[in-house]
DNA sequence: TTAACCATGTAAACCGTTACATGATTCG
DNA sequence: CGAATCATGTAACGGTTTACATGGTTAA
């Protein structure tokens, strides 16, 4: 064992532990909107919030992190009854450059699949028809998940026609709609042509069935 | 050592641990094809396997909890030199059909984005100039991938007009191939549309720079 | 001589989910 | 009367990553 590598932690405390994908889900909802744990978790649920569901129990102990590294920093609203006070954060100035520098930085590729995509590649082992019924089963739940989406969309550009908020924001939105229903498009076209392959087999054997 | 392994352990003990979705990835390749975990490790850096890297360090004892299970059995192969053993691994009929039933079990939508995406989601406080090289980078990668499989597609479809393997699970890969590609299509062309909508926007910045 | 390849594993640290805990209010 | 909503948290558990451990061969 040789070099104990000091250099880098130069100044005595800094951070102790780095940052994790989650707190920067949390930087980048908070940065938009002052929010508490709790308001997170509901605007988690929201079909235009592109961060998969967080629980609660990961987003306090993530809130106090954020804080102790000074990139949020809470004032806390009383609520009416017996209900606890909301703690309401907002990010600090080191918390928005923090923000800015992690989505300005290099992203390496590194592509995770979804678990029907999973279950696919062992497609060739399962009966056929039951496995029509999966796809058909998957086409339906993107296809609704697609028309979620573009009504989404629509309603939020009648709002921008209305003038209601920084045109801005909007704009840089309707990027991240792009995607996701290109993506859901993608999905749905997969499924249907698979669908029509499978289906095509099956007539097939069917027939070879009967000649034999 | 002889397995002990008593026939299922009928009721009492049963399986006392469920499936992971590590253990299907690993089901799903050893139903193809027989391998240790080392194997296993290589085989994962393929471009046409479309499971995620896994580390050694969770292989191994996957393997191992899947053989207490009764999925998969092993053989011994001797090495040449001072070379630990291979155990080379392969689905017991139990496995096969733990493997099939998976496969045709149904499966709800979980949505999870890839790391560039949820950088996107803080697009609007980045420095345009330098979200634009990431956008180029982006669409250099997925370009990069998009080649990658469509050359592995084209050598693999070559493979199957020389006839050397079954059709019909070769014909089954093509159904992932089909989606992987759509999936870096979309990806590619949705960076392409958000360059050309910063860059639209940065010539328009810097001509009101000049009237103000 | 350093790194990469072959081949297997254990141990600790870290991250995420599930269960537990409190407690008033409102809707079906 | 049970379930959902608001609002915060801790504790235990399980899965994943990283570090540690061994050890001979081959190519840059």
């Amino acid at each position: 064992m040789t070099y104990v590598n000091v250099l880098h932690m130069a100044c005595g405390t800094r951070e102790r532990n780095p940052m994790t994908t989650l707190e920067y889900k949390l930087l980048g909802m908070l940065a938009r909107q002052p929010m508490s744990g709790y308001d997170l978790v509901s605007h988690l649920k929201q079909p235009f919030v592109p961060f998969g569901p967080i629980s609660h129990t990961q987003i306090y102990p993530a809130l106090a992190s954020l804080e102790r590294k000074g990139l949020v920093r809470y004032h806390i609203v009383e609520q009416q009854a017996v209900r606890p006070d909301k703690k309401v954060y907002e990010l600090t100035e080191e918390g928005r450059t923090a923000l800015r520098q992690w989505a300005e930085s290099p992203t390496p590729l590194v592509f995770s699949y979804d678990e029907f995509f999973l279950k696919a590649y062992s497609l060739w082992l399962a009966d056929p028809e039951r496995m029509i019924e999966r796809f058909r089963e998957q086409a339906q739940l993107h296809q609704e998940k697609l028309a979620l989406y573009e009504q989404v969309l629509q309603s939020k550009q009648l709002a921008i026609n209305a003038g209601s908020e920084q045109a801005d924001v909007f704009e840089e939105r309707d990027v991240l709609f792009q995607y996701v229903i290109g993506y859901e498009q993608n999905y749905l076209a997969w499924c249907q042509s698979v669908l029509q392959y499978l289906e095509q087999r099956k007539h097939q054997h069917s027939q070879e069935g009967k000649q034999v």
